[in-house]
DNA sequence: CTGCGACTTGGAATTATTCCAATTATCACT
DNA sequence: AGTGATAATTGGAATAATTCCAAGTCGCAG
């Protein structure tokens, strides 16, 4: 998918929901796009000034949040710390490597959603599911699925 | 179980990781047992203070953290809004009801964690496993299960 | 009974995020 | 092109949750 189909991706989905494409909400799009390593807003941020020094961080919140709101980033929480932002939007878990801090994508299958739905009792209807494991992933992993995190 | 018992099998975890039973982690745990909501540490504290009123804000994350490390206390964190406290030992994920914004028990069969465990790729190794439903919840399953929240 | 380390306390500091009021940009329509 | 109306951005202040820190207290080993 080359830059200007996700941009025509991105200015859809948002005409979809009523609102506009804007330079700050393209860039940060971008930005998710390029280095998919969950970051933080602040990361955001960081990595957007370089192209659009006059932004603000709660513009920065803003947009975020707007692309969350049209589906299309996810945001991820892990115990505590910041919000994180993936554009991941398959179905996935996500791994979080004690050691290193990096959070890695873990593809998610069908029959593993049902599975899981299966265990809800009757009367519980989940409209999503958020799987995160903890422990550690060996060197050799590193580049076996889509990764990356904060150093 | 009775609540001696209770505070026997606290004092003997704390000692086991060379810590002190004290009064203040007393009351927490009991706290905890007796209203087994997922109360934010906010909450604890105000439960806490009608038994000990001199305790601070600080020593309930204190006390929380310390029995979160001995494994008596699993944390629970929801996107963004605060840490919450959960005394259910068993392996069990959490169905978040949006329109209550409850919280409730799911328990795990074995073989869910075992299917999970396998979606993983080589390398990966899971100390632990969070799941989160988001959804709704019929009026019916309220009692259906473990459950309850913030009001 | 005394000293040492563990524990608690209050308040200050930090971090992440949201709020708000004032601009600025963009679209729809003339 | 001009003009409102509406949406979006901005900076700074405000809030919320949590952590930090220095001082004081407690309890047990010697």
């Amino acid at each position: 998918m080359t830059a200007s189909e996700n941009s025509e991706a991105l200015s859809q989905r948002l005409a979809d929901s009523g609102l506009r494409s804007t330079p700050q909400r393209e860039v940060i799009y971008t930005v998710l796009m390029k280095k998919r390593d969950h970051p933080t807003a602040d990361e955001v941020y960081a990595r957007v000034k370089t192209e659009l020094p006059t932004i603000s961080l709660a513009t920065v919140y803003n947009c975020l949040e707007t692309l969350v709101q049209c589906d299309l980033v996810r945001a991820v929480n892990f115990e505590r710390g910041p919000t994180r932002y993936c554009p991941n939007l398959r179905p996935h878990a996500h791994f979080h490597d004690e050691s290193t801090g990096r959070t890695h994508d873990i593809d998610l299958p069908p029959t593993v959603l049902t599975e899981l739905n299966r265990i809800l009792p009757q009367g519980f209807d989940a409209k999503s599911i958020e799987i995160t494991f903890r422990g550690q992933a060996s060197e050799s992993s590193e580049h076996r699925v889509a990764s990356s995190g904060h150093p």
